[in-house]
RNA sequence: GGACCCGUGGUGUAGCGGCCCAACAUGCCAGCCUGUCACGCUGGAGAUCGCCGGUUCGAAUCCGGUCGGGUCCGCCA
């Protein structure tokens, strides 16, 4: 019966749809000896009635016969108002009572005096008349304030305290909103008909190109599992099982050096269809995405429905990046053509355009408005930050209010060149053109870096609109100069483009010999990435289920038949029984919910994570094992600092 | 693996060679206060300046190392 109800949408349409007090509901299961109801929920029309209320104290104020109390819960704050004369137990109990004490009280909802609302409490109406005051439990003065939303602690405070930062409302707001999310995503997609299976996390290595956490084997000693960098592999033979439409919010882990955005442990909407191509992914997929952003936040605008979609070669031309932020404009202008000649030949009279172009590479520009009075340091230190995203150098024409330019270059140029490119460029008086002279790669890259830095500086993106994108015709494969063969740019079983089958070819013929001048180089993947904001969100693929063109493709990837076998034996084989079509995508949920909370940093919508260096400050691991536990595994340390332990022995 | 930033009472900051056994705010403790909601007033306790070493007549302040946290590059989808 309650399998059919409608699920509860109330969050859709509640107008405090962000706060911590926004919750479903839970008045049916709330009548125990400790509440009748919530510190949120108390209003107007409720005086007159007797309740009883439980919660930490959020703040005490004494002024001798009269104790107020606010007292707190997730769902809110309700004042207590405690009397002296008329309840001398009671002002004798929270006399005693301080910040953090737990307590339940007991009382009339009375509206308060005139003159005495809160009208930044949603509370703020009535007050609660205490005739009880019990002390549940007691608290050290915290670390840090819980009740001071504007106050910046130190992280690692906040993370070795975690269960007391995420007291805080801003904290316990971004759980909720994360929560929402998740929720949002398992409706959908059980609304459309998808299976959801929970894949093992005690797993055999799947090279996705990340380090593997590995657990050591007690039953098998001398063995390893390791934890999954995904359920990639596990999910293609869901596939093959049948199971057609398949999603999970999966656990994965990857033991690389951490980011803002990157964690060891990460949370993935993986999700994989049968029978589908491109466009049924991404049509799903997209529609996924927007019903649930219109559930979890309702008042943050798309800028554009459907999704933008670009290939990769147009993101990188226009925004030199494969995840763009579509928040503001700042596009990369090829200034190529205006520094040759008529036959083509590059004559600028700047040497390193001269040279750049006639090697085959790229001059570009962005424009950085209103960054024309940019001081010498300034503009050195962003010719320091192109230098370390890999540029050779940076050179600029600032154009000055009154039509005066400001550029070392515009000397070799000559005026008419100068005045040629600042049209190229469409810049305008008080604005900063910054050029870019490299391959076509570092070129994008770094101009797509600077662009990204200075629309943050500037201010030019609006934090509340939700800009997604899809990017997708990813080149197959990146030559791997180091190991003389091709690397998978994604997933190893990514499909081609039908046109581009033909190219999964070695040049000479020889399977067993790369080379860089393989025409696979040019081959395009089924591969796309759905980006939002800047960040990339997720990527996905149509997959390879054809034997004679995985085979292909992993010689490409310089893997034998037995390299391949030992690495992917499992998919291979079921590849043998009757593999459907398939495809499918992974979102970051940690990424999701931080850009749906405004933050930067993914660790603000986790619970507990980790630091930089890995560790949990308030568990304290990663720790030393127990006597007992290597030996039982058959393992030692070996040349680590101060934790040599003995050998196991030999037998 | 590398670059940079930070580390001072419970918390957030100031001080950046002697004026500092360290200042301010807040928190904490005590007393007073019947309408506060960052309550107010009065008084009080609380840090040898992450740790180790060096330079110096003298170090919170300079230098080296180390530990912890962060940002970024490499790495990583």
């Amino acid at each position: 019966m309650t399998d059919s109800s409608p699920p509860d949408r109330g969050a859709t349409d509640a107008p405090a749809a962000d706060s911590a007090a926004d919750v479903a509901d839970v008045a049916d299961l709330l009548a125990t000896p400790y509440r009748t109801h919530t510190c949120g929920v108390l209003r107007a029309a409720d005086s007159g009635t007797i309740v009883r209320v439980s919660g930490w104290v959020h703040r005490r104020r004494d002024h001798g016969q009269l104790i107020f109390l606010d007292l707190r819960d997730r769902y809110g704050i309700t004042q207590v108002v405690i009397d002296r004369t008329g309840q001398p137990d009671a002002h004798a109990a929270a006399s005693r009572v301080r910040s953090e004490f737990v307590v339940t009280v007991e009382g009339e909802v009375a509206a308060r005096v005139p003159g005495t609302e809160n009208p930044r409490l949603p509370t703020g109406a009535i007050e609660l008349r205490a005739t009880a005051v019990t002390v549940l439990s007691e608290a050290k003065t915290p670390p840090f304030y819980i009740n001071d939303p504007d106050a910046t602690i130190d992280e690692a405070l906040r993370l070795r305290y975690r269960y007391l930062d995420i007291r805080r409302e801003a904290m316990a707001r971004r759980l909720l909103l994360r929560s929402r999310l998740v929720q949002a995503i398992r409706e959908v997609h059980h609304a459309h008909g998808f299976v959801e299976v929970e894949t093992p996390n005690l797993i055999k290595s799947t090279p996705e190109g990340a380090r593997d956490f590995i657990v050591p084997s007690r039953l098998q000693p001398g063995s390893v599992y390791a934890l999954p960098q995904s359920p990639q592999q596990l999910k293609q033979l869901l596939m093959v099982a049948g199971i057609d439409r398949y999603f999970q919010i999966a656990r994965c882990f990857r033991d690389e050096d951490l980011r803002g955005d990157r964690q060891p442990e990460f949370t993935q909407l993986d999700l994989e269809m049968s029978f589908v191509d491109e466009d049924a992914v991404m049509a799903f997929v997209e529609k996924m995405v927007i019903e649930v952003c219109r559930v979890t936040t309702p008042d943050r605008p798309f800028q554009e429905t459907p999704f933008p979609r670009f290939t990769f070669d147009e993101a990188m031309d226009r925004f030199g990046s494969d995840k763009p932020d579509l928040r503001f404009g700042m596009e990369l202008v090829d200034l190529g053509p205006r520094l040759v000649d008529a036959a083509e030949v590059p004559s600028s009279g700047f040497r390193v355009f001269d040279e750049t172009l006639a090697a085959g590479g790229r001059v570009k520009a962005i424009v950085a408005p209103g960054m024309a009075g940019a001081t010498r340091k300034e503009i050195d230190e962003l010719t320091e930050r192109a230098k370390r995203f890999g540029a050779k150098g940076l050179a600029y024409l600032g154009l000055a209010e009154g039509g005066e330019i400001r550029s070392p270059i515009a000397k070799f140029l000559g005026d008419e060149l100068t005045r040629g490119l600042i049209d190229a460029t469409g810049a305008a008086e008080g604005d900063l053109i910054l050029i870019v002279a490299d391959t076509p790669a570092v070129t994008a890259d770094v101009l797509g870096r600077l662009r990204v830095e200075l629309g943050g500086r500037l201010g030019l993106a609006d934090p509340d609109v939700l800009a997604f994108c899809w990017v997708n015709r990813f080149p197959m494969y990146q030559w791997d100069a180091e190991n003389e063969r091709w690397d998978a740019t994604h997933n190893p079983f990514s499909g081609v483009l039908p046109e581009d089958e033909e190219l999964l070819t070695t040049l000479d013929g020889d399977p067993a010999k790369p080379s860089p001048q393989d025409p696979a180089g040019r081959a395009r993947a089924l591969q796309y990435d759905i980006a939002l904001n800047g960040w990339e969100l997720g990527g996905g693929s149509i997959r390879i289920h054809r034997r004679d063109l995985l085979a292909r493709s992993f010689t490409l990837q310089g893997q034998t038949e037995a390299g391949m076998k030992e690495k992917f034996g499992a998919v291979l084989e079921a590849f043998e029984y009757g593999p459907p079509p398939h495809g499918g995508i992974a979102l970051g949920i940690d990424r999701w919910a931080a850009l749906l909370s405004h933050q930067s940093n993914i660790r603000e919508v986790m619970a507990f994570p980790k630091t930089q260096s890995g560790g949990d400050l308030m568990l304290d691991a990663p720790s030393t094992p127990e006597e007992g536990q290597l030996a039982e595994l058959g393992l030692s340390f070996v040349g680590v600092r101060g934790r040599a332990t003995p050998p196991p022995p030999a037998e």
